[in-house]
DNA sequence: ACACCTTTGAAGACG
DNA sequence: CGTCTTCAAAGGTGT
């Protein structure tokens, strides 16, 4: 990923994280020395972002009033800040999380779990077309983010590491080779409760206090089969029909089963299913966020939507982000253990955005040189990014975090 | 009908 | 190994 600055001042706290999450021993060291400063530098970017930072959009006025309220609630949450890398320093917070990769997640799905049904708190902000099934496994009242000394084997993710059958995937998702389908129903693709969006007033919706998951209505994956069915049996998100873009309604999402108009399409076109990526940790944020973003500031726009999530994902504390990474992780193991044999690959070839189905070679080169040119544009030289928008809306560039200092 | 926009992060490709 | 590229979601907008 392309960073403003890469080395020793790590210019997004986004990224530290996960090299916490990744790295262990060495980086711990780091970490805790770089705490405090890595994440001064992100503060100061999204600060510099939200004071001058202009929006061409239509939508940019709803964008700026969200900045300076954002920026607000940041300036405070700067302040507690330092009391949060004081406790970093004293070997809490991040003691606990170098040893990725770690669960501290109480497991809503277990039958028999550490956490019984009744405690089954999960908070999710529902959005109006489906919820990401492990995203019910968010605890998002900071009661219950406990992080746990770590208990799983050293980084699955690392590349050369065989993928174990982990006792803790495996007890979210019992899926031992040859036998993945017998996934109890509870711990199914369910439905997830809804919650009613708060209003602009922007409270914390993470009550801890919320009802049991079991009282709201779930849908055994026996209800389920469809064209986002895994050949195990097993559905899954990942899973979408090769009908090109995905429905804007979630794969997993309830309706998906009552619309038999694109089941008989689907019966025309019997193509290969698509496994999708597994969503990444800012994916999963967004997925939750983005419903009370829109009742917030009345927006409808993703592209806007999106840019405030942005801002506020870099707000969050460490631990707040670090659900999600979590979260995140969590996804990759389940969809390594679904589909070991995918590859992110696989989706480059298939050129599926847009989808009608398989775009030609020449479609997809059109695309990358497109890109390519719209990178040239930008004086960083990779993505874009809400700092990048500062410089071409004619404001004077920021300076770069390390710059600033 | 479909690409684009916009965000971050993961992973593959490539030099 | 570092950098670049693509794709995950979303839904309004533009072609």
């Amino acid at each position: 990923m392309p960073q403003l600055s890469s080395g020793g001042g790590d210019d997004l706290g986004a990224n530290d994280e996960m090299i916490s999450f990744k790295d262990e021993g060495e980086q711990d060291e780091k970490i805790q020395e770089n705490a405090f400063t890595e994440r001064d530098l992100a503060d100061l970017k999204s600060s510099l972002v939200n004071e001058s930072e202009t929006n061409q959009s239509p939508n940019a006025a709803a964008v700026r009033r969200e900045q300076q309220n954002e920026h607000r609630g940041y300036q405070e949450k700067h302040r507690e800040h330092l009391d949060g890398v004081s406790k970093h320093q004293d070997g809490g917070m991040y003691k606990a999380y170098t040893g990725y990769p770690f669960l501290m997640l109480p497991d809503p799905y277990i039958p028999n779990g550490s956490v019984s049904p009744s405690s089954n708190k999960v908070s999710v902000v529902q959005q109006s077309h489906g919820m990401h099934p492990l995203t019910s496994l968010l605890p998002y009242s900071n009661d219950h983010f406990n992080p746990s000394p770590p208990h799983l084997p050293t980084d699955m993710s690392q590349k050369g590491v065989q993928r174990p059958q982990s006792q803790d995937i495996s007890g979210f998702y019992p899926l031992p080779p040859g036998a993945v389908g017998q996934m109890p129903p509870s711990m199914g693709w369910q439905s997830q409760p809804v919650y009613p969006l708060s209003s602009c007033g922007f409270r914390q919706p993470y009550s801890s206090s919320l009802p049991n998951s079991s009282s709201y209505p779930r849908f055994s994956h026996s209800l389920m089969l469809g064209p986002g069915m895994h050949p195990t049996g097993i559905p899954h998100p990942a899973i979408v029909p090769p009908s090109g873009k995905q429905d804007h309604h979630d794969h997993y999402d309830r309706n998906m089963y009552a619309k038999p108009h694109q089941e008989t399409k689907r019966e025309k076109e019997p193509k290969k299913p698509v496994i999708k990526k597994p969503l990444n940790a800012f994916m999963l944020y967004m997925k939750e966020m983005r419903a009370k973003v829109i009742a917030e500031c009345t927006l409808k726009e993703s592209a806007a939507i999106n840019q405030i999530l942005g801002r506020r994902w870099h707000a969050l504390t460490r631990e707040e982000q670090a659900k999600y990474y979590e979260l995140a992780r969590k996804e990759r193991q389940l969809h390594m253990q679904l589909y070991p044999s995918w590859s992110a690959r696989d989706n480059y070839e298939a050129g599926l955005r847009g989808g009608a189905g398989e775009k030609s070679k020449a479609d997809w080169g059109k695309k990358k040189r497109r890109k390519r040119e719209k990178q040239q544009d930008s004086t960083t030289g990779g993505k874009r990014s809400a700092f990048d928008t500062f410089k071409e809306d004619g404001a004077p560039a920021p300076l770069l975090p390390m710059e600033a200092l």
